[in-house]
DNA sequence: GCTTGAGCTGGAGTACACTCCAGCTCGTAA
DNA sequence: TTACGAGCTGGAGTGTACTCCAGCTCAAGC
């Protein structure tokens, strides 16, 4: 798989491949006859579990963390779900804000419109 | 209100608030006899709103935008409300992606705990 | 009246996460 | 066989959002 079509697929560009891979997100694929990347097909979905860390708020250094333990096989399998237990808390935490806000965006949504209605009749 | 008891009551630093003053998140409290900011009470609510769209994923831009909205007064009324319709629609996406996540946290978990059972059984 | 500490300004520095560029090589198509 | 496009490397540049610093002023306690 070329890099083009890793990038097509994941929605990244193709210097944000070479700089995960640079930094370790993303194992170094192996070389074609004239040096380019040749990507293996489950790096799509690695890519894309990547993305749902970065999108759900996990910092680099832990996803680069979480990338190198992945590479250290089996015997990282704990340090791995304490990870993910420790995001799983970090999302729920965020969840709880989203709602609060989103009802929040809602009263004042409400208000604004109410606003409105009194400034359109002179009030 | 000194700075110290704003940067207390908010969570912010003294530098953040002077900053968000620049750039425009704050409006310019008065100063006392001495040239020192007296902030008025309602600014620590209008810091946690501030916090909130924060939280919530909204840019430094936008929240700049919306500041300024506020300043002018009613005339912004519409245009507010369409920045929040504008959020809550981000929020609600954030939202179903996070949701996505921690169920997969979930299932990555459970999966991690069964190969760390398998791993101790030596299978 | 002198020291101390909080606050002031303008500007430089930092951290994170990319993004872009120059100058090169390689494989394919006309 | 030459032109072209895709990909390569190392390194510089960018945008966002702060964070820190030097050197100053001011009010209050001892």
């Amino acid at each position: 798989m070329k890099i083009s079509t890793v990038a097509e697929h994941t929605g990244l560009s193709i210097d944000t491949l070479r700089f995960y891979e640079k930094i370790g997100l993303i194992d170094p694929p192996p070389r074609d006859a004239g040096g380019r990347r040749d990507y293996p097909d489950d790096v799509i979905g690695w890519i894309g579990f990547l993305g749902q860390l970065n999108a759900t708020g996990m910092p680099q250094a832990d996803r680069i963390r979480y990338a190198e333990l992945r590479r250290l096989g089996a015997s990282t399998y704990t340090e791995r779900r304490e990870m993910l237990q420790a995001h799983r808390e970090v999302i729920r935490q965020k969840l709880k804000q989203m709602q609060e806000t989103l009802a929040l965006m809602d009263r004042k949504v409400a208000l604004y419109e109410q606003l409105e209605e009194e400034e359109r009749s002179h009030v």
